[in-house]
DNA sequence: AATACAGTTGAACAAGTAATCAACTGTTCA
DNA sequence: TGAACAGTTGATTACTTGTTCAACTGTATT
């Protein structure tokens, strides 16, 4: 038993189709990347970081701006760039008092293009 | 106040770059497509989910096969294909006793490789 | 030094969710 | 007709998660 064949133990049928059960399994990405991927569309999986994100497509924003834009508290606000800024999608500069938040990918704009055409079909 | 404008009684911060604030908001795209985009993503959010839909970008496949790839039971496999193709991101036929699930949307396929080249790198 | 304000943080709570289990449907085959 | 099996479904349970609240840090201003 290889790192690409699962616990079958748990599987409650018998293999109907064999061969073509072999095959996707040799041509599946890696399992830590699927986790990862899900992982990161978990993360756009909220309303309130899909709209930051769209905000940050076009501007740098303060935590105070983002929080005025969306009609939320800076605290919700902080959290779910806190969020972002671990799965390494934003980036942030100090300037005096005030942290500016912007993009640090250039994925995620051609994932939401993407996303976007699906969902206004 | 017009649609595009949210209650900003919860934020609780003044508004320091108002004229960012503005244009931003001005540019957003629909809030309901921007709910839509949050839970298409969410569903991607699930490793269970994230196989099943790398395997059938390879073959349709049915339930079995998919409970045999993954390891995993029938039933657990079943509802997360209910909630794929509740998102018409999958589609299904039958046949005789078997039912064969496929993709159903021509957007995945692009979101996913993104999505990998980010979760790659 | 003291005030003001942008932002962060951790605990707590409510809401949502994925796998499990048992019971069920539908089709095939003997 | 009845056994066998692919698949579905609903309830339950354990777990995750987003917002709130209160307390806190850091920087600028007076």
């Amino acid at each position: 038993m290889n790192s690409n064949t699962p616990d079958i133990d748990k599987c409650d049928c018998t293999i109907i189709h064999e061969d073509i059960v072999a095959e996707v399994r040799q041509h599946m990405p890696e399992e830590e990347n699927l986790l990862d991927l899900a992982d990161l569309f978990k993360v756009f999986g909220d309303s309130t970081r899909v709209k930051i994100v769209c905000a940050l497509f076009q501007s740098e924003m303060c935590v105070c701006d983002i929080a005025a834009l969306l009609g939320m508290t800076k605290s919700a606000i902080s959290h779910q760039l806190r969020v972002l800024k671990q799965s390494k999608l934003v980036k942030n500069r100090r300037d005096g008092k005030v942290v500016y938040y912007s993009l640090d990918d250039e994925h995620v704009k051609n994932i939401f293009d993407q996303g976007l055409a699906h969902v206004s079909e």
